[in-house]
DNA sequence: CGTACCTGCTAAGTCGATTTATCAAAGACC
DNA sequence: GGTCTTTGATAAATCGACTTAGCAGGTACG
């Protein structure tokens, strides 16, 4: 197995000193190398197929071309893990590398953690978090370019999702459809604190403001903080028990939407012609359902992106960037 | 904001040489450094909260200290991104950081990834795979560590899921459970070509010998190889309506379940009273169903956590390597 | 007493790039 | 002809660690 080529193996090929094959490969202007030489280099270089060594670049000029993404848990999250393939595919098509590094149930590793990427030279830090919520961050050193994807701290920029928009877009979207009386699934005062969500009381605003527009009251409420299929469930079977009238539920989460089909169909209410069912976030499980589920989307894979693109072109950092939430229609509304 | 301390600045803090400052702070021996000066570079580095810089010390030793992990596509895979946490977790414990990259639905990019992360210089490449299939990959340096995680190719040590144990531990737990006519939905020819899937003929096997071991035949079989939740559906009502008559169900994966059950409600039969209902994956949707679905875990994380060890602990890696699927106990069997 | 051998430590070279400071040769100018 | 610029290139320093080869000074031995 032969050597890499180095900076001298190229210069003694071309016949020419180490300093001159590198003004020439890193492209400097302002530094009187005759097109001649230059070319000379550039054919040297390509015959060795040489390419420059990250390691010593780095040790160098004291930049890595490598960021961090640091995170709660969404390897290990239903859908949120798409935020990752968003950044990497940004990081790399600007010629970056990507250092993961998950923390998990233990938020107290975060300093160790973020510690071990700064020793590492990133040159720049990207958080991302399972559900936006504002978080505790470690000190950080100043200078060090950082970005937060769904998830909000003091000071820092962040990425979140458009939960206004949506809220406003869920309920246009049944309102289109002719609803009128619509049920909602899943209000609770809790979910207010910032620490549980920072992005839900957006969703709740939307909502409300858009059935206010409309001049509506809903016309029935299950309320909920454990946004899990029990709560549709129950809640549905509960809102139809107190005879409460509506042709459309709106559902806090898809997990809630799947209990809610359950105790429609145990009902014999189908789902769109009897009661149309609209929600938010779409996970994989919107797809699995009869018929599939009409949601709006939480842009994962957008937001990963964007992050990593704010972080890398050096643009000034807004200190809070929305991203649109889709409607993903599906079925579930008619 | 202060620059870090280097090794000359402890060598000058301790009035003694960067040579002893490197000797003492490796720890090497036969060394003939006296204690006392040992301790004082121990306490001068303290006092200066030194830590050596990475970049410098792979520039001269050649190796990182990092691992690359390569995949198809598992960030964006419902279940499959745990594999990335064993990996990170495993690699974390022994000072290690990974570098992640994804090709996603193009396999041609995994020759220019792999380049890139060997100019990178990674100490390993760690390959990790939605689902357990044989995979091309391009001619990879000898002596570069090269572990595959839930895929195959010739001459590489893998990781896969222990599917003919799998499979005959779910025949074995229906059977426990009292049932003798039992009815499969999923068996397929077209999963025998390793391109599609390693680990599948496996997982018939086990099912077919413990089978055969308690002397029985299907009682009915619903053949199809879109293991969504459609074929669970439409097979399960195919086999009722052929009067076919089975007290239990062995779906190929959690979504076939999923359909199964949806079947089984709508012709008012209740599990796991009237139909027991036994599946593969553990997919985060087996907890959403009504009730909570007995399943054979696919164990990602763990495999990569292994993945990541085989790589960094230099034992001789074993062209195969088997990790056991747990039986998650759920209620869908009684 | 002279040589050999420890002991404890360090000077200097190296890894592969970037960057600063110069240098030789040629041309310009009076 | 002598001085000043410009041109085209390079030697050497640097980043921060690891590593090889040695160097004083003391002790042991014949």
């Amino acid at each position: 197995m032969k050597k890499r080529a180095t900076q001298a193996d190229v210069a003694r090929e071309a016949g020419l000193s180490v300093t001159t094959v590198s003004l020439v490969l890193n492209g400097r202007r302002n530094t009187r190398i005759s097109e001649e030489a230059a070319e000379r280099v550039r054919e040297a270089a390509e015959r060795l197929d040489y390419s420059p060594d990250p390691t010593a670049r780095s040790l160098r000029t004291g930049r890595t071309r490598s960021l961090a993404f640091v995170s709660d848990g969404v390897t290990v999250t239903r859908y949120a893990s798409a935020m990752i393939r968003g950044a990497l595919d940004a990081a790399e098509e600007r010629g970056y590398t990507v250092l993961m590094a998950e923390v998990g149930e233990r938020p107290e590793r975060l300093e160790k953690v973020v510690a071990s990427m700064l020793e590492r030279r990133v040159d720049g830090l990207l958080f991302g978090f399972m559900s936006a919520r504002k978080v505790g961050l470690p000190a950080l050193p100043r200078g060090k370019r950082t970005v937060l994807i769904n998830g909000v701290a003091d000071g820092l920029p962040a990425i979140l999702p458009a939960e206004q928009d949506a809220g406003e877009a869920a309920v246009n979207r049944l309102l289109a459809a002719g609803h009128r009386r619509i049920a909602f699934i899943g209000r609770s005062e809790r979910v207010l604190d910032p620490y549980l969500s920072a992005t839900i009381p957006q969703r709740y605003a939307g909502i409300d403001a858009a059935m206010a527009a409309a001049g509506l009251d809903f016309a029935a409420e299950a309320e909920g903080h454990e946004w899990e299929p029990e709560l549709g469930y129950r809640g549905t079977l509960r809102m139809l028990d107190d005879a409460a009238s509506f042709t459309a539920i709106l559902t806090a989460n898809d997990r809630v939407a799947f209990g809610a089909y359950q105790a429609l169909q145990e009902r014999g209410l189908r789902v769109p012609h009897d009661v149309a069912v609209m929600s938010f976030d779409d996970e994989q499980l919107a797809t699995y359902l009869h018929p599939p589920l009409t949601t709006m989307r939480l842009p994962y894979r957008e937001m990963g992106a964007l992050g990593a693109r704010m972080l890398l072109d050096e643009e000034a950092p807004a200190p809070a960037t929305l991203v649109p939430m889709p409607l993903v229609e599906r079925g579930s509304v008619a």
